[in-house]
Order: structure tokens, then sequence, then C-alpha cells
DNA sequence: GTCTATATTTGGATAGAC
DNA sequence: GTCTATCCAAATATAGAC
């Protein structure tokens, strides 16, 4: 049997997530990456042989398990707007209340690899996907629940935007607030 | 005299701010910069002595002249409605129909020096101010303006996040038709 | 005012000891 | 599995010729 590891898999996405979220793929620099996870640059290419790339897939990766986790109150059979409140109530966690960024924004500037940028698009429209399920449960048409569900994620990526901007995340949660009545009108 | 210059101000400061936006404070290389300007990275050097940090300094200065360019309708006497309108047909062009991304977004990403990123915040707050007054001139009380308003700033970072992220720029003049109805409901 | 050339630091990545 | 040491490329910035 080899050395225990000194840091779990799990733990490790996170911290280097946040790296990447708040600094952007370009931003984050191997010597953050290295000290957000305590490891030394070196053991990162022993977990990651591929270098950054391979830990900005991974944490997209981490990242979907999250939303996932965060959506599923969605296909629950709680009242359409109850779930949707559970689900404001995990996405306030996964964005500390408005004062992480989201990796759909951070991670699709021009500098960041084509296929990271494609992986975050697909996770944009998983969301909006499962957002427009929930409206549709709620008695929207196909059409006006795809409308909705882009307009919850415009919202919730805007507010992301701008409390950042003002340096003030109270922003995030007062939108988080009126996502109930957006999607299930 | 001395020598001509071979590119007025104007030209670079847009030029920069192309590459800024596009990829960050953090991602925006000397080379990048001094690839889309046509001039060598030394010469940058001679109109910017103080480097990339007065270079995102006087593009935020241009952004902010171009902002108020794009917000005058709101002061002027038309129709709220239409002043809103108005306002919408000039951010259009300015984000290239939603194709190019916002330095509120972009340039406040950690990696930006503090005063960048208050410089960027301080936009934030007049662009509010001034939608919030368009909203108050429409009949909303100061705190339905002031909420309004930033509803409508965060849906304009928001739908460029989201066609950012899914490659589809339609989603920020989807959004525009929106605005004159939010801000004069 | 712009250029070529260069200094210096940081970034991404690898080799090999333990 | 983690570390120190190192390589190479790219990034920021400066010097000095024209």
């Amino acid at each position: 049997m080899g050395r225990a590891v000194s840091v779990d898999d799990e733990q490790i996405h996170a911290r280097l997530g946040e790296v990447f979220r708040a600094n952007g793929y370009a931003g984050a620099s191997l010597s953050a990456l290295s000290e957000a996870v305590g490891l030394q640059r070196a053991s990162l290419y022993h977990r990651f042989p591929t270098g950054k790339h391979a830990m900005a897939t991974a944490v997209l990766t981490s990242v979907e398990a999250r939303l996932r986790q965060a959506l599923e109150p969605l296909t629950s059979d709680l009242d359409v707007a109850d779930a949707v409140a559970e689900m404001c109530t995990r996405l306030a966690g996964d964005y500390r209340d408005g004062r992480l960024s989201c990796v759909l924004d951070t991670m699709t500037l021009t500098g960041a690899p084509d296929d990271i940028r494609a992986q975050a698009g697909r996770l944009a429209q998983y969301w909006i996907e499962a957002m427009a399920a929930a409206a549709v449960r709620a008695g929207a048409t196909e059409a006006e629940a795809a409308r909705r569900a882009r307009a919850a994620l415009v919202r919730i990526e805007g507010a992301l935007v701008v409390a950042r901007a003002l340096n003030d995340p109270s922003v995030f949660d007062q939108m988080l607030a009126e996502l109930p009545g957006l999607l299930a009108a």
C-alpha cells in the first residue's frame, strides 16, 4: 500500500474551486492553487498529471455534483415554489451568500481552454433545463418555462456579478428571494 | 514638435478595453494588449508609464465616458420607457449585441488591483443611480426605483454572463427588450 | 513616439530523492 | 504521496537606439 493521502479529493476540489472561481482560469496560478490546497506544486501534478487543465476539469465535475444536489428538490414531490425555495437555500450555501463567484462566469473568459468553456456551457444548459422542468410542473407551457428558467439563471449570475462589483453580497440573497415567484408564477 | 502618434488615444483605449473585457485584468497580457493596439510593448509603456495598471485605469475611464453617453437619454425629456429603450439601443452597440463582456464582471475578479475594482464599483453605482432616477421619473418611489435599477443591472450583467456561457449572444438582446417594462413599469 | 534588445520575475511543468 | 530542486516559457518592465 502507498502512503496515505494528506488531503482527500473532495477537499482538494473544493479548494481548487475557490481559487478558480475567484480568479478565473487564467488568473488561477499554480502557486495560488498550491497554497490553497496546502500541497506543493509538484504534489498537485501527482494528483493531476496534465496540470492546471486537469484541475479545472475536476473542479467543474465537482461543481456539477454540487449543482445536482442543489437541484434535487426540483424533482421531489414538493410544491414547486417550495422546491425552488429549497434550491435557493442550497445555492446560498454554495455561493457563500453571494461572496463566491460562479464558474459559469469566471471560467468562461477568454483564456480558458475551449473544452473547459464547453463543459461550463453544458452545466449552464443542464441547470436551465432542470429549472424549466420545474416551471412546467408549475403549469407553464414549454416555451414559457424555458423563458423563465433562462431568466432565473440570468438573475443568479447577474446578482453574483453585481454583488462582487458593489462589494455587497446581500444583492445575491435578495435576488434568491424572488426566484420562487419567477419560476412558479 | 515630436513625432506624430500612429494611433489616437480613443482607439487605443477601445482596443485595450476589448482585451481587458474578454480576458479580465489578470488574463490580459501585455503581449495581447500590444497586439490588439498594434504597438510594441515598449511603446505602450511610453503611453502608460506605470504599465498595465495605467492601461486598466484608462480603459475604465473610457468605459465611463461611453456609459455616460448610453445613459444620456435617461435625462432627456423623452417618455421614460422610450428613454430606456434608447439606452438599450446604445448598450447593444457597446456590448456588440451580447458578444462582449462587461468590465464590471471581468475586471472585478481577484487579481485586479484594489483601486481598479473600486473604480469599477463606482461605475456600477453610477449606473444604478441613473436608472433609479429614470424610474422615479416614471412614478416609482425612491425605494422602489432603487430596487428596479439594481434589478436592471443584475439582468444586464447576468445576460452577458449567460450569453457567454451558452455561446448564445441573443440572450442579451432578448433581455434588453424587457428593460423598458422593468424600469418604467 | 516607436522600436529592438534585455533584465527580472512569475508561471507551468518535470526529475528524482525520500 | 510529498517534497526540494530545476527547467523552460511567458509575463512585466526597462534601457537605449533611431
